[in-house]
RNA sequence: GGUGGGUUAUCCAAGUGGCUAAAGGAUGUUGACUGUAAAUCAAUCGGGCUCCGCCCUUCGAUGGUUCGAAUCCAUCACCCACCA
């Protein structure tokens, strides 16, 4: 294959709020770099305000990627972010630009680390009849059928989350292998980026500090019409996309404008679910992320220091 | 001023004499994670410990009845409703 060095990619994450925008723009700016969005919902035009996405103005002083790539009637997921961000990463290094990634999805974000998703192919209609099962007979019916086709045992499976246990029985009837077998293949499946080089930053900040930054922005996104926002998305068919009706500010608006939220209770309801986010990113960027360096966004003025020096 | 209703842990809210540190929900905390991931799921959630058990402090306040009270009685405080 190829002898010379891994290409390179920076990738600067951080949970939402501390403040990735600006820094991810400065040092693009002063590297010459392109910008690869790593978000699951800065995807789907129209939803601007509540995702907190880079302005017009923003997005003008460096190239991005994978940002409105998506109708929010449409569906967006793990495999269709890792291809487009794999070709648009090659892109970008063909014009001999470099990269920066730059988000906080997490699950997104692993896929320039390991593989995140396996290449089995969906059967057409198995997994709404899956679905439907699980409607009528519970996940304990749909356990007991996993079982009867994986004598070996059901792994690490999660036979209490529904969503999992989907998934898994999915994966056994389209295959017609079995559980543990899959997984051990999986282990092994190298990443989409396994070819590259790649550098992660945290960007951080402290809980209470956070809270308030949360606590403005979320004014601001109020203020700037975030429920005219919604309403909008909503005739668009915003509630056909579970991913895109459940994001924080959207899902609480939605329960607003269907009256179940009085407005004067609204900005409360996007801030707890918005600190109890950055929690769980906390925990995601620390157990299934490599280990990388963390740095504190209130104390660094230069945007050099993100990432060990560029040559 | 009168009558009735209420005051339970961070919040909402069950509980009307022992099985109650006290149902349930939310929040909080910790964690899991192969295609909905800002999702889904789990554990924990008064305090302390030598932590499959033990100790301490709780159900507006004070005092009382009782072997035993969040639960019964009295007084006080505050809140709500209706009548003056």
């Amino acid at each position: 294959m190829n002898a010379g060095p891994r290409p390179k990619l920076h990738v600067l994450t951080g949970c939402t709020g501390v403040g990735k925008t600006e820094w991810a723009l400065r040092w693009a700016e002063e590297n010459d770099a392109e910008i690869v969005s790593c978000d699951s919902l800065l995807v789907y035009r129209g939803m601007d305000i509540g995702t907190a996405k880079p302005t017009a103005a923003e997005l003008a002083r460096v190239p991005h990627h994978l940002i409105d790539v998506a109708d929010v009637s449409e569906r967006y997921d793990v495999t269709r972010y890792t291809a487009a961000a794999l070709s648009a990463v090659r892109d970008i290094l063909a014009r001999r630009r470099r990269v920066l990634v730059a988000g906080g999805s997490g699950f997104y974000l692993k896929a320039y680390f390991g593989a995140v998703a396996d290449e089995i192919e969906s059967v057409p209609g198995l997994r709404e009849k899956i679905e439907a099962r699980l409607e009528r007979e519970g996940v304990e019916a749909l356990v007991v059928e996993l079982s009867r086709l994986n004598p070996a045992g059901l792994g690490a499976l999660d036979t209490r989350n529904p969503r999992r246990v989907v998934r898994a029985l999915e994966r056994c009837l389209a295959t017609g292998r079995p559980l543990v077998e899959l997984a051990s293949e999986f282990k092994m499946r190298p990443g989409a980026f396994h070819g590259y080089d790649v550098e992660l930053t945290e960007l951080a900040r402290e809980p209470v500090v956070l809270a308030k930054r949360m606590e403005q922005r979320i004014g601001v996104m109020l203020a700037a019409g975030l429920v005219e926002e919604v309403a909008r998305l909503d005739r668009a068919g915003l509630r056909a996309n579970p991913s895109a009706a459940c994001a924080i500010g959207y899902r609480e608006t939605l329960d607003h404008l269907d009256g179940k939220l009085p407005a004067s209770e609204l900005a409360a309801a996007i801030l707890a679910n918005t600190r109890a986010l950055a929690r769980k990113q906390r925990t995601w960027f620390r157990t299934q992320l490599p280990a990388h360096r963390v740095i504190d966004a209130e104390k660094f003025a230069n945007a050099a220091e993100l990432f060990g020096p560029v040559s």
